[in-house]
DNA sequence: TTTTTGCCTTGACGCAGATCAAGTGAGGTC
DNA sequence: GACCTCACTTGATCTGCGTCAAGGCAAAAA
């Protein structure tokens, strides 16, 4: 775990800023929240709750990556989410978890007891704004995933996987994705198989046909460099007149 | 277009029930919303909106299905929503479409005109819940979705999709779904293909196939009708344990 | 009545991706 | 150094579903 520093006690310098909760709130707003907010960390690898289990709290990511995953009886798993810091986890109203958070990565959440979570978000409108607006842009992404699930082929797929976290890699150091940019891969290919609904050989396949054609290039297993992302952004198969929405 | 009657001047006795802002509500807290209101009809078949356009209304469906669908350049198109009477369409602070909206049987919207809209959901607490809980309820759709899309067979996607059909018809007469329900299909085959990530010839095929084996029963091409619900799904390749959410 | 149109079914065939299986290579432990 | 394990790669084969093509049937149009 890094040596994040749990000191403040107002927003403003809060090292966490959970969206949800904290982002642009006004000083002072939150000052029960941040009386009844502690900490849990998880090793790689290890769940954080499992689907069905009883789960008295809600939490935002502070570091580190996780997974939200749903399994059939017979094996088949499906990921469904992938919570990045400031992501939130768990749902107000819900005291039941719905699928099976485990950490991919180191990880630490921020949590909050799920009791006083929901009294102060009846009195501080603000917070179940922020959290509206969050749950209509995961809605987003998991259509959009829907579309990649349902009509895409591998090699496509794996593109669009790419081609989302070099996008989320730029917006960290607040650039469009570039040229030449590079990142490490969060996932194994076996967690790729889960996101994309393909067996992890024929994600492994379809990495190195990428590699083999120039799109991509990998340094070690996991470290991806993009020489062309515009080249990468037509293997996805969206459209390409560069179209985010307003 | 049915022969409903848009008297009502508050909510208790509105015919339209759209959920997220008249169900519960208190007496005479939505006057502003009655009086902004406004209705919209569409014929089968219709564009609602098209992916990109301007929309400065949001509105909820009274009547009438519509489809939330997706598209790639080259044609290929997901389903990524099914709107029923009292789904919500548009989202608050946004103004363009991210999906296209078409209307499947005749349809009628119950519509706001977006700016008095978002300026009641901030003087009105409760709205901004409602919608938070019917957009948290439509995300658990959309994941549940993806685990249909990434890991089920084409056989298993179709016992889904009936068994959804068939206990959402089932909650309509507030019962649980029993033996013998029958149901009137509201899809064509291309479009249950578009939602499952199937082809209509795949969807056809294994509609004989549950049909043949006496799973399931067909009066014309639509009317469906299910012996055993049990045996319907266990097809789903779902949990059989019942599990719903408490 | 015949023709057209929209929706659906069924068959034959091919291929993308699953499955089964063997092998590689880096890091860790003894 | 020898051995193990874990993540990944690659090959051979199989199969579920897509693709292409030819009807069928009922309602609407002519």
């Amino acid at each position: 775990m890094d040596d994040l520093k749990f000191t403040s006690k107002n927003c403003d310098d809060c090292p966490i800023r959970h969206r949800a909760v904290c982002a642009r709130c006004e000083p002072g707003e939150l000052t029960l929240l941040e009386e009844m907010k502690y900490y849990r960390s998880y090793e790689a690898g290890q769940p954080v709750v499992w689907a069905g289990d009883h789960m008295d709290f809600v939490a935002s990511v502070v570091a580190g990556i996780a997974t939200l995953t749903q399994t059939l009886e017979d094996g088949r798993t499906q990921m469904v989410g992938l919570l990045l810091p400031s992501d939130f986890v768990g749902r107000p109203g819900r005291t039941v978890a719905a699928y099976d958070v485990t950490a991919v990565t180191n990880l630490t959440l921020c949590c909050f007891r799920r009791k006083p979570f929901e009294s102060m978000m009846d009195e501080t409108p603000r917070i179940g704004q922020r959290l509206l607006e969050m749950t209509l842009d995961e809605l987003d992404a998991a259509r959009e995933w829907m579309l990649v699930l349902g009509r895409k082929t591998a090699r496509e797929k794996i593109a669009s996987l790419l081609a989302i976290i070099a996008r989320r890699e730029a917006s960290l150091h607040l650039t469009r994705p570039s040229n030449g940019s590079s990142f490490e891969l969060p996932l194994t290919r076996e967690s790729m198989a889960d996101y994309l609904g393909l067996t992890l050989e024929t994600v492994s396949r379809q990495i190195s046909a990428l590699k083999r054609e120039g799109i991509i290039q990998l340094e070690g297993k996991r470290k991806i460099i993009i020489p062309d992302f515009d080249r990468l952004q037509v293997e996805t198969g969206d459209d390409t007149d560069g179209g985010f929405l307003a």
